[in-house]
DNA sequence: AAATTCAATGCAAACGTTTGAAATTTTTTC
DNA sequence: GAAAAAATTTCAAACGTTTGCATTGAATTT
């Protein structure tokens, strides 16, 4: 059975395919006595619009394309459900693209989406990427793009970034706040702004409160559970009796560490860990992090594209991050 | 600039749109000169292919929706994941819709697959969803329909669910094999077939094992940590020494309640959880659960699609559960 | 050298929709 | 009741691609 078309419809009302799509579409040049006959016999003939061919006609499609290194990670998918809220109530359709970090499969994504037509796109890099040539295509055409967490400053489009100077400056102050003075850091790798970022909020953190920094706490080669115990290790026999971490995982490393050694945490050890992960409120004790809001930065990429008008090209959306107080740093229960 | 088309690379070879688009096609019509040519110019120009023209007029998109109740949720994500790589190597799209449990938003989101061509729909239902007939729309057009995780068994189409029965057999088997002599189940919620299931399973452990079931250490109204907690409470008053979960948050808080007690785990009390949430496997001691495979979910279901040539419309395909030993049900570690 | 094959290309219609301009019908105005 | 204005509908072209069939020219056979 062939689907029906609007020229079907039209011929069983003796009306043409314009005038049926016209009342399809709600335009007010048509009757409304007409609209409502349209709508009952397209209902009545299981009609279906033909996106492909309404697309091809209007030339651009209500789509857009979100490229992220990796769907199954919790700040990635949350990012899409953010963006794809706002989109859907905007009447767009979502396109989604993995990487799995690989800056091949990047470039294939980017080519995908512009064959698809899109109206826009929402990208995070593959730590593979480096080159950005595959941007300035989708920049030649007339996609809307929109750099999000994972930017390339050089690109004339909107970018949207987590605020992780002011992350890690809160968490360090709060760990200052409960009395912990020889305050380390599990930095993360230089390789990547974010956590140079992240470093500097913490070097800030401690100068502004008259600390000094020490070189030989700030460890920059960390993100990973295993790597985090060692370092902290280290650190521990050194004299620190508290770390910002970077990342979660790592952050796990240290509490097990400083476990070991018998510290009772947060008592003679405190730690603040970065991200958010489900499992650092599961934890006993709780550990305290500062939360990424990933939800709110697919809202704000999906509504910068909305937004975009070309008439600002480049332009910058900080997200804050929120420091969730836990156990594991919070000494002065009753001072808060 | 308006985009490069096939009429426009023709224009500049002097030859017609027909050779340029075989070329760009691979066909075998076209000379081995021509087809370098064409190339060359297409990428000369910056020609980028009309996916809308080329499927309009092939009647069907290279595209699979895949509908799921919450993008976020790391059982979801991943059978996304999997379904996606299977699907992009076979040369097609994915277009996501999430519910968000919503009825409705179910219904739309069909509609939206439908309007977009897609060749086939990859869906898990929301909590709300009782009715079906949205479904047939889809089924009386051609695409091809698969269920995965939550399905309806009324429905002539492949189906792709978790083997529940016989993950919870396994998980009691293994607590009884560690010589837990009074296992108790949170058993989740017997609206859910996936529950109903996995409760048999335990059943059948108990009885194979010459146990008796006792119906008191049955608990029908648990999926939260907190209830978890509270009904793990009664059991372990009920002279309960080990639990199975039918969830690994309502385990979470029978942990929580054993450590309470001032139970030893897993030498006094031992527990299993289901999902594998990521957090199961971080905290001290780890969490034993039965995984889920939503990775080899997805990739089942897309691949479902694929072989779905309608000759088999209503099948099922069931993917087993793998049960991680962890510190919470591991008394014998030697016997291992 | 004519007839036959074959490879390569061109022609033209089709996919289903939208939209500016033209045509028709209805309503309003004088 | 004719002219003007407004409302509604039709006409026709277009969006960019694909594909069955026709055509061309070259290579091969007779």
């Amino acid at each position: 059975m062939r689907k029906a078309t609007i020229t079907d419809i039209a011929k069983e009302l003796n009306l043409t395919p314009s005038t049926v799509s016209r009342a399809l579409n709600g335009s007010s040049l048509v009757k409304q006595e007409t609209k409502e006959a349209v709508e009952a016999k397209a209902k009545d003939m299981g009609y279906v619009r033909n996106v492909m061919a309404s697309n091809l006609r209007k030339g651009v499609a209500q789509t857009v394309g979100i490229i992220v290194p990796r769907i199954n990670r919790q700040f990635f998918s949350n990012v899409i459900s953010g963006a794809e809220s706002v989109l859907n109530d905007a009447g767009y359709n979502v396109l989604i693209c993995q990487t799995e970090e690989r800056y091949e499969k990047e470039v294939y994504a980017i080519d995908t989406l512009l064959w698809n037509q899109v109206a826009g796109i929402l990208i995070s890099h593959s730590i593979e990427t480096s080159d950005t040539s595959h941007l300035s295509k989708a920049l030649n055409s007339n996609v809307r793009l929109v750099q999000f967490d994972r930017v390339f400053y050089n690109i004339p489009d909107v970018k949207v970034v987590n605020d992780n100077y002011h992350g890690a400056y809160t968490a360090t102050k709060h760990l200052i706040d409960n009395g912990y003075t020889r305050i380390g850091t599990l930095a993360g790798y230089m390789t990547s702004a974010q956590y140079r970022e992240r470093l500097e909020g913490y070097k800030r953190a401690l100068l502004d409160a008259g600390m000094e920094v020490d070189e030989r706490l700030i460890f920059k080669d960390t993100i990973i559970r295993e790597t985090g115990y060692a370092r902290a290790k280290e650190a521990l026999d050194l004299g620190c009796d508290a770390m910002y971490s970077a990342g979660d995982f790592s952050a796990l490393g240290a509490m097990q560490a400083a476990k070991e050694k018998g510290l009772k945490i947060p008592d003679d050890f405190g730690i603040v860990g970065t991200a958010n992960e489900n499992f650092t409120e599961l934890m006993t004790p709780s550990m305290s992090s500062i939360s990424l809001k990933p939800y709110q930065m697919g809202k704000a990429a999906a509504q910068a594209f909305l937004n975009d008008d070309g008439s600002n090209p480049d332009s910058m959306i900080t997200i804050e991050m929120e420091l969730m107080k836990r156990e594991s740093s919070n000494r002065h229960k009753e001072s808060k």
